[in-house]
RNA sequence: GAGCUCGUAGCUCAGUCGGUUAGAGCGCUAGGUUGUGGCCCUAGAGGCCGUGGGUUCAAUUCCCAUCGGGCUCC
């Protein structure tokens, strides 16, 4: 599934593709998370033609309470679904089960919560997770998780581990003994776990590694942990991985965390900052980051980036696009999402350009300085 | 013309049976958001409590006058 092109010479980044039978991904690549089978706020064609998303996210957590397996399965599965022809990776929902659901019970057999929407009871086992991924048809789905807090302390990290891993080898073999639903192959990804423990984090590289996954992603982070314990968690993990599997760090992050994630071998990124922040009136640009609902914006008759392809930066003027934010105008937070996906999407083009060329080691510590600055 | 009622932050309003630095929501000024709830969270600025007198150790609070808004009656 992946094919690893070209390795950085001083840096861990690495060039590849990842082919799936919606289309092969070019890596490093960042997903813009979809969850209920919209990117919010963007058109299916929007992300195509203009953002040139490769691979979108949808939540199996999310799409299980609403609209529902059979819903999924009477539409022929998520593709289908929200017209999106593209390759799709769905979240377990382990993460979710974590985050949303006040009430939520862990067990050998898997986790059983109440739903954030109407609290009605569900559980969720390696197995079922499989199941229903079938049914949305995802071409990457991820295994049930569980996500520990920051900070856990060393016993809970491991126990927590050792369930997951547990875990795993179920939701392997349920996939292995199941067929996809739609006649195109779907892989499997594992996650890495262990906390911010070393020894638990090499234990869970190599475990996952062993398992023979189609790719292996570095889950429980970016969780509230301190970004230089994310990096150095992030480029242990990547030591113990296997060369010809796509590394996947689950929920990153901004613009540098992106950059320092590739730097330590990571392939594949999602998160919801782009979209969630955009929401909020934060903009990321190649110069760093604007708040637009700032006061400064107020009579700035001018273009943010004339330079840069997105019709809030070279259309509209900061004026106006600051207007529509205080109004809490629909087309603002349209605007400011089509923007900062486009705008990820072309770091990562960046990306790839430089470890093609070879000059991703000397470009990116300028760049990272760049992007954290306040505009 | 008479009676009643209200006047406190930019807006809508609490409050004080007279007693430390007068509050809320919204708005405003900023910050946050990392395997998605346009939710939300945090901090800050902003008031001679309509005006002028009086009583009192002490008045946004009680009394008088006055200005302004609203309602009712003749």
């Amino acid at each position: 599934m992946y094919t690893l092109k070209k390795t950085s010479t001083t840096t861990k980044a690495r060039l590849g593709t990842l082919e799936t039978d919606h289309g092969i991904i070019e890596t490093p690549i960042f997903m813009p998370v979809g969850t209920l089978g919209t990117v919010k706020g963007v058109s299916q064609k929007t992300l195509k033609e203009h953002i040139k998303a490769q691979i979108i996210l949808g939540n199996t957590y999310h799409l299980y309470l609403r609209p529902g397996t059979e819903i999924m399965k009477e539409a022929g599965g998520l593709h289908s679904f929200m017209k999106w022809d593209g390759p799709i990776l769905t979240d377990s929902g382990g993460y979710q089960i974590f985050s949303l659901s006040d009430i939520r019970e862990l067990d050998e057999e898997g986790a059983h919560f109440q739903s954030h929407i109407d609290g009605s009871k569900h559980s969720f086992t390696p197995e079922n997770v499989v199941e229903i991924q079938r049914i949305l048809g995802s071409d990457i789905m991820m295994l049930l998780d569980e996500c520990p807090p920051y900070p856990s302390s060393h016993d809970y990290a491991k126990k927590s581990m050792e369930l997951t891993h547990r875990w795993a080898k179920r939701g392997r073999k349920a996939f292995l003994e199941s067929e996809p639903l739609y006649g195109h192959k779907q892989a499997q990804f594992g996650i890495v776990q262990g906390g911010t423990y070393k020894d638990l984090r090499i234990e869970s590289s190599k475990f996952m590694t062993d398992q023979d996954f189609e790719g292996i992603a570095i889950g429980g982070l970016s969780v509230g942990e301190p970004i230089e314990l994310m990096y150095e968690f992030t480029d242990l993990n990547t030591d113990y991985l296997p060369k010809d599997k796509a590394r996947y760090l689950m929920g990153v992050g901004t613009p540098a965390n992106l950059l320092e994630g590739v730097a330590r071998g990571v392939d594949m990124f999602d998160c919801v900052m782009p979209t969630r922040n955009a929401r909020n009136g934060t903009i990321f640009t190649r110069n760093g980051r604007v708040n637009i609902r700032n006061a400064q914006w107020k009579n700035h008759h001018e273009f943010l980036d004339e330079e840069f392809d997105s019709d809030l930066c070279s259309k509209y003027t900061m004026a106006y696009v600051h207007h529509l934010f205080r109004n809490n105008e629909i087309y603002g937070l349209v605007l400011a999402s089509v923007h900062n996906l486009r705008f990820y999407l072309w770091l990562m083009e960046k990306v790839r350009a430089r470890i093609d060329n070879d000059t991703f080691a000397e470009w990116y510590p300028g760049m990272v300085k760049q992007l954290e600055q306040r505009i």
